[in-house]
DNA sequence: ATTACTAACAAGCGAGTAC
DNA sequence: TGTACTCGCTTGTTAGTAA
């Protein structure tokens, strides 16, 4: 599969980004440096992954755009070059407090996940979490972070119910230390929940709509065992 | 050769870009998600291409530094993304202007050379080069440019000589149109030697030690023919 | 513990071709 | 024009192993 990203990216200089493009396989190829057939191949194996969607134009041709999980792929290759090239300014998403209750907050209730949010966190969480909602622009911003920025709480299961994974992101409010917690299966694409050893709503004094700014922390990547 | 970039950009996170890091094939072959004998051969590729230096260190171990050619590719995909995420501020290389005959000059002195600028360029080349001293740092940021943004100009031979080949970057100075002209086989990593239809040194007034910026011109890229 | 060879296998690729 | 299938060939990959 290690074709994936040189396409994707080909196609994102083209301006797949955004709206439909005309694509030709055999262009397509050229550009690539390979055939025709293979360029076909590859465009067939993207839509297969649902990194791109395709649509027939007439007389034989084709559209192409790349989908919202092909962009994130994408997104994280830059974030990685920025990293590289030190120009890695912090991540920070910005965004207003709501309410409502987050699929996250369903976590906190759970010993199991607890333990492992204390244990891979380093704080006892309150039990109750703060919703931030955010534009899908700034939402995107996360697909940004390196893995190893992102710690995994595993799932398991209970009572006959299966308990699915999250990922939790170590973040700060206003130098409070807290974590972003994003469950595994859920896409909203809107809104943080936002975990902390205490109720981060009062202790900020936050009332729904105040404007709230979230670090994510970047830890040095090394080889991994 | 398609495990170029991605391998590359690994040495890189791990940072390779600086100095000499150690690298066991067995623990860089489970990043990339290949076996040990892969990452051992993938590394003997890389050095021949001569994108990596290598260096033995005790007990069968080995130490890694990107070369200037391997962070020249890795900038030139950074540009890329750049462009992709609409975030690519114009290129632009400040330096000094200083005296000296540069290879360029020898390039307006030859009836094939000029007759190529004029219609690739679109002017008729001023007979005389402005050279301008910049950092190494500076003269890096010319990877960043996407191949549609290079011109080429072709060899020839005249006189039982060959005469070898040259890239052109469109630029501008003071919005004074004008091109960076580098021969293909000095590799300078200092000076730009630049041409215009005028003499750009009266015209601009400039003297040796004057700061100049130089605007690189990027045209949007389409599908090759 | 390393790195890197060889041999068997799998995956990638392009030519030819059908639609 | 266009896309995409099958079929050989080539290349990439791993397991086993030597150093």
């Amino acid at each position: 599969m290690s074709f994936v990203i040189p396409t994707l990216k080909t196609l994102a200089l083209k301006g797949a980004t955004k709206e439909f493009i005309s694509v030709s396989t055999r262009l397509f190829g050229k550009t690539l440096g390979i055939s025709q057939q293979m360029a076909s191949n590859r465009l067939v194996k993207l839509a297969e992954m649902e990194l791109i969607k395709r649509r027939r134009s007439g007389r034989g041709g084709q559209d192409i755009l790349i989908t919202r999980e092909g962009m994130a792929l994408l997104r994280k290759e830059y974030g990685d070059y920025q990293r590289i090239f030190q120009e890695a300014r912090d991540i920070e998403l910005s965004g207003k407090v709501s309410s409502g209750l987050g699929e996250g907050q369903y976590y906190l209730g759970q010993v199991e996940y607890i333990d492992q949010i204390e244990q891979m966190l380093g704080f006892k969480p309150f039990p109750g979490t703060l919703n931030i909602t955010v534009t899908p622009e700034e939402y995107s911003k996360l697909d940004l972070l390196p893995d190893s920025a992102i710690i995994q709480i595993g799932g398991f299961e209970a009572d006959g119910r299966t308990f699915g994974k999250a990922d939790c992101i170590p973040a700060s409010i206003d130098k409070i230390e807290c974590a972003i917690i994003i469950p595994k299966r859920s896409h909203h694409t809107d809104v943080l929940e936002i975990i902390s050893a205490s109720q981060l709503r009062s202790k900020l004094k936050l009332e729904d709509g105040d404007g709230v700014i979230v670090n994510c922390k970047l830890r040095h990547c090394n080889f991994e065992a």
